[in-house]
DNA sequence: CTCTCATGCAACTCTGAGGTTGCACGTTAC
DNA sequence: GTAACGTGCAACCTCAGAGTTGCATGAGAG
C-alpha cells in the first residue's frame, strides 16, 4: 500500500502550485476551490485541478458543505513520504560511519 | 538558503526515475552514470540529466576519477524537505488538537 | 419562481521536461 | 604511438500536464 502511495506523494508534491496549496491549508484550515483561488494568479479551474492531484495523492480531501466543496488536509497522508526520505538520509549516513568506521578513526573526509 | 533548496529538492524528487537513482545510490553506494544506466531502460545521457538535476538540488555531488566520474549522495542533501513535510504535518496535527480541545471532549463528528 | 454563485465537465493550447541520437574530447590500456 | 572506453555537448523529437475558456448543473437567497 505504500510504495504506490508515496509515489504518488512526491510526483504532487512536485509542483510549486500544490506545494503552496498545501501549505495554505496546512496553515490557515480548510477553504473551498474559490476561495484559496483567489490567492493565485491562475484560473480557479487550474486551482481545481491542483486539489484534486492532491487528493488523488491521499493528502488532501474535499468535503461537500451544499453548494461548495471545503478542502481540507488528511492527518497522516505525508507521514509515508517523510519516512521515505528519512529512511534514505539514514541509509547513506549509515554506510559513512561504517566506512569511517572501517578505515579506522584517522579519516577527516570533508 | 533553505527554502530555494527544498523547492529544488522537491522537484527533482517528483520524478520516479531520480527517485530510483538516488535510493540505488543510497542503498549501493558510489556508481559512474555508465553503471547506473546499465540498471535502467533509458539511454545514458538520459541518466546523466537526472543526476545532474539531483546534483543542482544539492542531493547528490559527483567526482571526477580519472576518466570517470563517480556520484555519491550528499549526507544532509534531504534534509530540509523532510523538514518541510513533517513541519506541514505537525502544523495540521496541531489545528486538529487545538480544535477538538476547544470543542471539548464531547465531540464526535465524523 | 428567479437570480446568483460555486462547482463540474470538456475541449483546446502550449510550454517544458524526459528522452534520443550523433559526435567531439580526454583518459586509460595495449 | 593507437585503440577503446567514458564523459560532455548540442540539436532534435515527443508528449504529459499546467493552464485556459466556455458552458451546463445544482444549491441558496431574495
Amino acid at each position: 500500500m505504500s510504495p504506490p502511495r508515496v509515489e504518488a506523494v512526491f510526483a504532487a508534491l512536485g509542483d510549486p502550485t500544490r506545494r503552496q496549496l498545501l501549505d495554505e491549508l496546512s496553515r490557515e484550515g480548510p477553504k473551498t476551490a474559490t476561495e484559496l483561488a483567489g490567492g493565485y494568479p491562475i484560473s480557479r479551474q487550474a486551482v481545481v485541478k491542483h486539489l484534486n492531484a492532491l487528493a488523488g495523492a491521499g493528502v488532501l480531501a474535499g468535503e461537500r458543505h451544499g453548494r461548495d466543496v471545503r478542502y481540507r488536509v488528511v492527518a497522516g497522508g505525508l507521514g509515508d513520504a517523510a519516512a521515505w526520505l528519512v529512511e534514505v538520509g539514514d541509509r547513506w549516513d549509515r554506510r559513512l560511519t561504517a566506512l569511517q568506521r572501517h578505515l579506522g578513526p584517522a579519516t577527516d573526509q570533508t
